[in-house]
DNA sequence: TGGTATCTTAGGTCAGACCGTTAGACCATC
DNA sequence: GATGGTCTAACGGTCTGACCTAAGATACCA
């Protein structure tokens, strides 16, 4: 050892190339195997966990761990919890609202710009419209219908124009029968709602625009006509985001980051 | 009181009329108080919140319920936490892999057949491709060659290849300059990887119609030319659908609910 | 039979202790 | 003057054990 050339280090340094390291905390450890089985499959929907005492027991963790582990599915929409006697962590399936939440969290902590929101929609929304055309049953039809009359009813309140006007979009998208699509609508519907709630753009002509527009998207959607269905509503989002725009203009969510 | 008629009831049940009411977890109310304040931009990103025992003696709440709050941020990607000296909640903002993981929450738990992300991804991109032709900048360009170039070279790894492909499709996201249309994709594109990387379609033929496709998209990208990326961007990803689907045909992820 | 009091089982909250990790200051070594 | 050891303080992570509260189950009584 001592006896190497002069010239020559003493020692090689960095001959190994680690990469930071992650420890994983116990509740997470916890967590994500209780998440996989679920995903899996393993517990059917309703499936009720063992009590967290029982956890306790079967882990040889602590309560605290093992509460924060279902706190963390309970989170990610993968578990309700009931308290009471016969209460506990009941297995559940994320569905749209928790996709809903997670893009919304989205929207509002990267300051999206609306112009972005709505750019979103005209991409999603015409499509979703051709797929309701293809796939709707009678039940998505009365939805439609349903939501529609909504909007011509609500005289006056802003609030109840625009939850209208979402339950309409939402209801197209669950024509759609793509469960994904639907999550996305929804969360953009919300968004695009919290955005224009404080508008005064919306008024009587707007509203007689949009019962006008989407009475004759629903026509295409129940006649079946696909390609009727993704025009017009291309059309509509598109021109429902150039008045949103040309009366916004400077007014955005909040400032673009780039 | 006692004086009171014989035939009356002794007290009038039903007088008022309630509704359900939800009584929030002490853990939930702290959460939604620092979302909000997150959200509203109060706290930069970056900024340190107060230490768990230090937010025990703001709230007086217990470490219990404070831990519980913060880990409900962190699950939701508000926050990071950091352990040691210095450590504490750092504010984030949630970005386009939050959406990413509930997507494909989402995905797995709702058992979405493969048929729904490659419909959705007909949907979206290409929209972003339009918008990518539009405003696209050389480093844009730099990003889809160089992807583009990672698909032609990956020899035999279906993993690299594979991780090229989701690479190129979210430089096209990127191009776009549309924050939320890039976490969509860059969540589906994941998602749709994770769904193939058992195929055994992708072989020689299939990368060389892939590297084709891309090059052809690119160019429309790069001469900013909108109607050509979209129409080549949706034959693209309708073939590639189509052609996956072939392979697949009964194999979905999963069965279908419905 | 129907209401009501009580029991029991579950989660929710709390206080306090100790452990593990880390930044920073300081010191020893080669 | 780099390198590495050591100590300390400030953090989050975990554990224990207790008590509170919600609510289904049950026994009891009118």
């Amino acid at each position: 050892m001592a006896g190497a050339r002069a010239n020559e280090p003493r020692t090689i340094r960095s001959a190994v190339q680690l990469t930071p390291m992650e420890v994983p905390k116990a509740s997470d450890v916890l967590a994500n195997e209780l998440r996989e089985r679920i995903l899996n499959g393993e517990f059917p929907e309703g499936t009720a966990l063992p009590p967290e005492r029982e956890l306790v027991i079967q882990t040889q963790m602590s309560r605290t761990t093992v509460r924060e582990a279902l706190r963390i599915l309970e989170v990610q929409g993968l578990v309700r919890i009931k308290t009471g006697r016969a209460g506990g962590a009941f297995v559940q399936r994320p569905d749209r609202d928790s996709v809903a939440t997670s893009v919304s969290l989205l929207i509002r902590g990267q300051q999206i710009r609306l112009a972005a929101l709505l750019e979103t929609r005209e991409a999603i929304e015409p499509f979703c419209a051709r797929l309701a055309a293809r796939h709707r049953t009678d039940t998505d039809l009365g939805r439609l219908d349903q939501a529609n009359k909504a909007i011509a009813d609500a005289e006056g309140g802003l609030a109840q124009f625009l939850q209208a006007n979402v339950d309409w979009h939402v209801a197209v998208a669950t024509a759609s029968h793509n469960e994904l699509l639907t999550g996305l609508m929804t969360a953009l519907s919300q968004a695009i709602y919290a955005a224009t709630e404080n508008e005064d753009f919306v008024n009587a002509e707007v509203r007689r625009t949009t019962v006008r527009a989407h009475k004759s998207i629903t026509e295409a959607i129940r006649a079946q006509d696909p390609d009727a269905a993704v025009r017009r509503m291309g059309r509509h989002v598109h021109a429902y985001a150039e008045a949103v725009l040309k009366v916004e203009e400077r007014t955005e969510i909040a400032v673009p980051d780039a």
